[in-house]
DNA sequence: ACCTGAACACCGTTCAAGT
DNA sequence: ACCTGAACACCGTTCAAGT
C-alpha cells in the first residue's frame, strides 16, 4: 500500500524509526538488517553507511523511544504542580511509551546503560538530571534525592516490565500466521497438585495492571515524602 | 585442565549445566550450539538429541536456575516464622541466584514465562503456589494474597535487574581479551550542561544496592501488611 | 543408540566495484 | 556520494550416513 513512502532516500534517522516500526509489528528476534532494508527498499549493505551495526541499531530504537518522552504534552512543563506531581507524569508518559512499544521495552529494561548509574527505564542523562533537580528543589537532601531516584527506577522498570510481559509480546515467530499460537498451550498445566493454584487462577489471571501501577505509585510517592521529611531512616 | 569432566557422555541436564556455566563466564550472546558442543567435546548436531533448540535450552537454563532455590537451605521450611520472615528469605534467596548469575537473570526477567500469571522472576507453579500458601495461612484474604503476589514480584524484579545492571554484565564479545572494556568510555560524558549532575555523580556511582534492596524489601512487607490488616484500600 | 559430515537457508559485516 | 554484488565467517537446524 504505502510502499512508496519508502523513497526519500536513506537517513539515520529514518532507519531507526523503521527499525523501530520492524519491532513493534514482529519483534526483536525478527529484526535482520536484511529484513530492514527490504522494508526501506534497499540492500542490507546500504545501511551500514548510516548505522555502525545492529547493536548500535537497536541502542539508537531504545534511544529514540526515550526520546519520545520529550515531545509528551503530559509530561512536559517539569515541577508544575510539585514533585510529586511531576512523578505522576513522568511514571504515566514512560508507561505510555511501554503499552505503546511493549516489545521494545524489554531491550530499554536490559541493554547496559551508557553509565551504571543512568539506569533504565530512564537512560538519559536529561531524565535523570530533570528527576534529580525537581527533587532538590523539592527540598530532598542529595543522598536523598539520589535514594530516591533509585528506588523510583527501580519501582518503574519492575512494574512495567511485568505488565507490558503479561500482556504477552507477540512472539510473531514469522512462520506462524499471525495468530496461531494465540492461546499458549502451557496454560493448560494441571494445578490440581497445588494448594492453592486452582482455586486463585482466576483471581490471578485477571488484569489489574492499571490499578496496581497508580497504587504502587502512590504507595512510592508516600515513601519518598517520608524520605524527604525525616531523612533516611537508616542513614549511616 | 579439567577438560576431562566431560566425558560420561551426553545428558539433558549435562547440557543445559554446561550452558549455565558457559553464559555465566561469556555471556548470553556468545553462547552458540557449536560453542557449547565444543565445551562437550561434541559437534552441536549431537546436542540436537537432548535439547529441542536453542531457544528451549535457554528455557533450560532459567528453569535450572529457579530450580537451584529449592535447593537453598535458607529459603527452605516455608513459614518457619511467619510471613515477613518467609518473604525475606525467599527475597534473598532469588537476591543470591541473580548475584550468582548476572549474565542469566536479564533471561529470568524478560523469557516469555509459560502462562502470563506465572511471572518473572519466580516463574514456576511451585513457587507461586508457596507464595501464596504461605499468605493464605498468614490470613490474606484471596485477592490481597494475588495483590501481594504482583507486588511482590514487581519489587523484586526491578530491584534485581537494576542491581545486576548496575554491576555490569562482562559483555565479553569474545575478541575483547577479558579486561580492555573494563573502564566505559560512555561515563566521560560532559556533565556541565546539567544542574545537579556534576556535584551528585559521587553519590550517583556508589553501589549501595544491598542497603537498597533491605530497604525497599522492609517498605513492601510494610505495606503488604497493611493489606492484610485492612484489605485492598482501592477495592471494588 | 549415539554421534558426525555435509548441506541448507539464513545471519552480520566488509569491501571492491558500479552508477 | 550512495548503493550493490560478491564474498567471508559465521549461525541454527535437518538428515542421511557412519560406528
Amino acid at each position: 500500500m504505502d510502499d512508496d513512502s519508502h523513497r526519500p532516500g536513506l537517513d539515520q534517522r529514518r532507519i531507526i524509526d523503521a527499525a523501530l516500526q520492524f519491532i513493534d509489528e514482529h519483534g526483536v528476534q525478527s529484526l535482520t538488517m536484511r529484513r530492514l532494508g527490504a522494508t526501506l527498499g534497499v540492500e542490507a549493505m546500504a545501511l551500514y553507511r548510516y548505522v555502525p551495526s545492529r547493536e548500535a541499531l537497536l541502542d539508537g530504537v531504545v534511544e529514540a523511544v526515550i526520546e519520545d518522552l520529550y515531545g509528551d504534552p503530559e509530561v512536559l512543563l517539569e515541577a508544575r504542580d510539585g514533585w510529586q506531581d511531576y512523578l505522576q507524569r513522568l511514571s504515566h508518559g514512560v508507561r505510555r511509551i511501554a503499552l505503546t512499544h511493549p516489545a521494545v521495552f524489554p531491550l530499554v529494561a536490559t541493554r547496559p546503560p551508557a553509565a551504571p548509574w543512568i539506569r533504565p527505564p530512564l537512560r538519559s542523562l536529561r531524565w535523570v538530571d530533570s528527576f534529580l533537580t525537581v527533587l532538590h528543589d523539592a527540598g530532598f537532601r542529595d543522598d536523598d534525592a539520589v535514594a530516591a531516584y533509585r528506588a523510583y527506577t527501580s519501582f518503574l522498570l519492575g512494574h512495567l516490565l511485568l505488565e507490558v510481559s503479561q500482556r504477552g509480546v507477540p512472539v510473531t515467530s514469522e512462520d506462524e500466521p499471525e495468530g496461531a499460537a494465540a492461546d499458549d498451550p502451557a496454560g493448560e498445566v494441571d494445578l490440581s497438585t497445588y494448594t492453592h493454584l486452582g482455586r486463585l487462577k482466576p483471581l490471578l489471571e485477571q488484569d489489574e495492571s492499571a490499578a496496581e501501577f497508580e497504587e504502587a505509585l502512590e504507595s512510592l510517592v508516600e515513601r519518598l515524602d517520608l524520605l524527604r521529611r525525616h531523612g533516611a531512616r537508616f542513614g549511616r
